[in-house]
RNA sequence: GCGCCAGUAGCUCAGCUGGCUAGAGCACACCCCUGAUAAGGGUGAGGUCGAUGGUUCGAGUCCAUUCUGGCGCACCA
């Protein structure tokens, strides 16, 4: 019988593969998350984990984080992608440190796009005109129920796409600002603010149609050809000494400034000439009059009025112009000379026709100048009674003849001709629109609170300089100059949908708003929404209201005389006020931990949230800012459908997943521009298989491993000698988990990725996992050594799952439940372990002389050694640094045998190919000898079968 | 035009307060393994650090200018 078997095993090793622990799980090699992702959602919402993860966090302190609200509007973009992974990323990391994370989604509802887009389709269909035959309340709730529709409508489909994406929020208690009770909480901001004396009523002009008898947003202009007069106009030196004074010369007659303008009408309010400061003006004779106009324009504004004698008799600075006056060439009083930067000298004299009631930039020059807003056209387009008497009730495209007239009646026009230019319509009626002063609403940032006696760009540049963190560092800047520089905040439009400024006319054109009766406005909207403002009358809408506590009221109100005002807030008020809407109205806690957008909120809501809450307040509303750059494609171009590199959401989740989309999103710079591309998910499609597939191989090696509890694993890891291979583990596992809850703290997510990709990749697939794999395999079962590792494998997975979960809560689960069983308690229910494993740094040098082995195996290839087993190695060891590592060093290297010697300077590789193998380990160890069955065995795999050593 | 930011191997990025022949992962090439297998391991090639000028004994790293791109703001009377 001995003799047949050994003549077998002779030609044909015996087959061990039954006798050995080899790898099984459950857990699969292919992820298939297009499918498996929306399951684990549904018995997410089955199991109501958000519900779970609340109870479970109930005694925990709360980290407070508040989601800044989308716009309701259209499908969700890769934008959105990585701003609510990003926040997720944050709830959840937030989540394992065990603290509680009750975070609710919120989406923007009211404004303008939405309304335009449903205007738009009121137009198409034809319904906007029956519009036009309704009351104004009617008209308004008409347009208001169809934008609510459109939004809500939004609000789902977004809602279900930001799920998809495995988002940990609310979703069954989100916030949307056209809720009652968040329009209430806005409202009630507002008051606050009305009370602290921040509030304003001032003119402003405004783009104004005057067939809709409204204003109108830049979205709803369209720009069509136009001819109008193009006029070249004289205005006279109010003081001609002071003229000489300025170019050091002696005037034969009165100069004047010429200006040029494509808008006579608006010329009887002109209040003003601007300059360029540094530019250089020249005073000249042209035709026999002395007229003064930039040096640089001179040649052509000679050639366009059709001058035949031009003499500069001087030049000046534009600087040294300023506050010199002229005569209005038909309104009786005097105009002076500003400077203004925006002059330039593209078109016209260089001398800018300013009137602060018709156009933006001469507005701000007004204010700056301290000069009126003064605008003599009214809402229906004629002249009101402060214009002169042949101009009063004359619609204004009448008065640009009229004017272009009388200008050279008087002698004031130097030239004028017919001018094609583009010129804003309104989009529905067709018509021109005009520049106009309207009164308009705003928020004052440089007026003292009653409260704080301070301003609010004072209380917002203090927040900025000494409360806020900024991550990254560079939104400290971008924040300070915007606040430096932010004019007053105009809060009114003129729309329909929206939040009501709830302002009452009274009968002698004043308004009434206080305090309190705005606080009675919004007790009203708590009960029945914004709506009411339309629906209900001034005296029911004001029900709630006592005259007689309200120390603002003023004294002969009449509220059955008030009528009700229709502007509505701009809707960054209502987004700026979600702290009092959601964090304090909801007891969420107040001011917030972190709030997190893209680099544009500065702007936005980072900066109207501030604006309410200091006035409010004087907290700032976050401690944290938290911004990320914008996406652009791989040529590091924005991304727009127009341009065609926009991606879709739904092809990246369908081909890829969200897991792997998160795990992008994990491994991004984000501060900055950040380039995507279908190529990059690819890549990090592969990376995320790397990280799954070493989670796979660690738990398909844990099949047979005792049932202990997480807490004995541990303590048998720890109990590994420093100097095997698990005792290295532990101290890379230990460190690794300190870096990655660090960088989870620090918002640094791109470290833990990195960190946790490179621990996969070499700690555990290259080096450790490729070191233990004999053992595991080979070793008896129930082998000490083998359990040890074992149990550091399973500690390895129980601080892996946790450090993975925040980025992938899908995989993390899977991986999870296949560690612990369908049994096992809710993977965001733990937290991290904290193993505190010191580090040996000895290891450093068993790492180096590794790699000096693959390079000595590398070479060894050329004689014919490529199998690392069939090699014996000798490592130089002069000061004995290895020897203590002499029993972990043949698995490290993954070959056969490894001696120390002292003596030796460089590595050696003998050939052991004449050695024998052993059948079921395929190691040529020394001790590899037939065995009482007939096989070639080591004396660790005879032990592991049970066969005795042969007698020899 | 103004403010903020970025520009390092084919790709994604490290390179702290300036200091040895500029690093990593992916991709690529070649090889090994076939008991993690539509897996795993090894070795290697690859960069005038956007450009120009300057400071310095020495600059990817500091300064100036410039180009390209992104975000925001302003502007076309």
């Amino acid at each position: 019988m001995g003799v047949v078997r050994l003549s077998s095993s002779m030609t044909e090793p015996r087959d061990y593969k039954p006798t050995l622990n080899l790898p099984k799980t459950s857990f699969p090699m292919k992820a298939n998350l297009a499918q498996a992702e929306p399951a684990t959602l549904a018995r997410w919402q089955a199991n109501d984990v958000v519900g779970a993860v609340t109870q479970a966090r109930a005694a925990s302190e709360p980290f407070v984080f508040h989601d800044g609200p989308p716009y309701a509007n259209g499908s969700i973009h890769v934008g959105h992608l990585l701003n609510k992974v990003l926040k997720d990323i944050v709830v959840r990391s937030v989540l394992m440190e065990g603290r509680a994370c009750h975070y609710v989604p919120g989406w923007d509802c009211h404004g303008l796009p939405i309304e335009h887009r449903v205007m738009t389709g009121l137009v198409e269909s034809g319904k906007a005109a029956k519009l036009d035959t309704l009351s104004d309340d009617h008209r308004r709730m008409a347009i208001r129920r169809e934008c609510a529709a459109y939004a809500t409508k939004f609000i789902k489909s977004q809602a279900i796409q930001m799920q998809r994406l495995l988002t940990l929020a609310d979703y069954a208690n989100p916030y949307f600002t056209m809720q009652p009770q968040y329009e209430a909480g806005t409202l009630e901001v507002f008051a606050d603010l009305l009370e602290q004396g921040f509030v304003f009523r001032q003119l402003k002009p405004v783009h104004w149609s005057i067939a809709n008898q409204t204003a109108l947003a830049e979205a709803e202009l369209e720009y069509e050809d136009r001819v109008d007069p193009s006029i070249y106009v004289d205005f006279e030196a109010a003081d001609r000494a002071k003229v000489d004074a300025v170019f050091k010369t002696e005037c034969a007659c009165n100069p004047s400034f010429m200006i040029w303008t494509t808008t006579p009408w608006t010329l009887p309010a002109n209040l003003a000439i601007a300059l360029h400061p540094t530019a250089q003006y020249a005073l000249v004779e042209m035709d026999g009059s002395l007229t003064i106009v930039a040096a640089e324009m001179l040649e052509r504004v000679a050639a366009i009025v059709g001058a035949t004698t031009v003499t500069t008799l001087a030049t000046a600075r534009g600087s040294d112009l300023v506050g010199l006056e002229y005569r209005h060439p038909f309104c009786d009083r005097t105009g002076r000379i500003v400077a203004a930067d925006y002059v330039t000298m593209d078109d016209g004299t260089g001398l800018v026709h300013t009137a602060p009631g018709h156009g933006d930039d001469d507005y701000r020059t007004g204010l700056r100048e301290g000069l009126d807003v003064y605008c003599p056209v009214q809402g229906d387009g004629t002249f009101d009674a402060t214009a002169p008497a042949w101009l009063r009730g004359k619609v204004v495209w009448d008065a640009n003849t009229l004017v272009v007239e009388h200008l050279r009646a008087s002698g004031h026009l130097v030239h004028a001709l017919q001018f094609t230019h583009s010129y804003p319509h309104d989009w529905r009626s067709r018509t021109p629109v005009i520049f106009r002063a309207t009164e308009q609403w705003f928020i004052g940032v440089d007026r003292r609170g009653v409260r704080a006696g301070q301003s609010l760009r004072t209380m917002a540049m203090d927040a900025v300089n000494n409360s806020i963190k900024f991550v990254p560092q560079w939104g400290y800047s971008r924040m300070k100059g915007m606040i430096e520089n932010r004019p007053d905040w105009c809060i009114s439009r003129q729309r329909a949908w929206g939040l009501p400024i709830p302002a009452f006319r009274t009968p002698n054109d004043g308004v009434f708003m206080t305090a309190a009766s705005v606080r009675a406005v919004a007790a009203c909207v708590r009960d029945k929404g914004s709506d009411a403002w339309f629906t209900l009358s001034p005296a029911e809408l004001l029900g709630s209201y006592d005259a007689g506590s309200d120390p603002d009221a003023p004294q002969d109100l009449d509220i059955s005389a008030l009528s009700k005002m229709y502007d509505i807030f701009d809707v960054w008020f209502e987004a700026g006020s979600s702290w009092n809407s959601v964090l304090r109205q909801r007891g969420i806690g107040f001011p917030a931990d972190l709030y997190l957008e893209g680099s544009d909120q500065h702007r936005g809501w980072f900066q109207l949230s501030m604006l309410p809450a200091l006035g409010v307040t004087g907290v700032n509303p976050f401690r944290t800012l938290l911004t990320h750059g914008f996406l652009v494609d791989k040529d590091g171009r924005k991304m727009s459908k127009s341009a065609g590199n926009a991606l879709d959401v739904d092809v990246i989740l369908k081909d890829f997943g969200a897991e792997v989309a998160r795990w992008w999103v994990s491994g991004v710079a984000y501060d900055g521009d950040i380039r995507i591309d279908l190529d990059y998910f690819k890549v990090a499609g592969e990376s995320y298989r790397k990280v799954r597939n070493t989670l796979r191989f660690l738990l398909s090696n844990l099949y047979d491993a005792p049932p202990w509890t997480q807490e004995e694993a541990l303590a048998i890891a720890r109990a590994a000698k420093p100097e095997s291979i698990d005792g290295w583990l532990l101290g890379e596992l230990s460190l690794l988990e300190l870096e990655c809850r660090a960088a989870y703290k620090a918002y640094d997510f791109r470290r833990v990725h990195l960190g946790i990709f490179n621990f996969c990749n070499e700690s555990l697939s290259s080096i450790y996992c490729a070191a233990v794999k004999d053992r595991l395999y080979c070793d008896a079962a129930d082998s000490p050594r083998r359990r040890q590792t074992q149990a550091t494998a399973r500690t390895a997975m129980e601080v892996l799952c946790r450090l993975l979960a925040p980025f992938l809560p899908h995989t993390a689960e899977e991986a999870w439940t296949a560690l612990r069983g369908s049994d096992a308690p809710l993977l965001f229910s733990q937290v991290h372990l904290g193993i505190a494993a010191t580090r040996d740094a000895r290891w450093d040098e068993v790492m180096i002389a590794r790699s000096a082995v693959s390079k000595a195996l590398e070479g060894a290839k050329s004689l014919g050694i490529e199998n690392p087993l069939d090699a014996a190695i000798t490592l130089p060891d002069p000061i004995g640094a290895l020897a203590p590592f002499a029993a972990e060093l043949a698995d490290l290297c993954g070959v056969s045998r490894v001696a120390l010697d002292a003596e030796a300077s460089t590595v050696t590789v003998a050939d052991l190919r004449s050695q024998p193998r052993c059948d079921r380990s395929w190691r040529r160890d020394s001790t590899v000898r037939q065995r009482s069955d007939g096989g070639m065995l080591s004396d660790r795999d005879a032990l592991s079968v049970g066969v005795l050593p042969k007698l020899s």
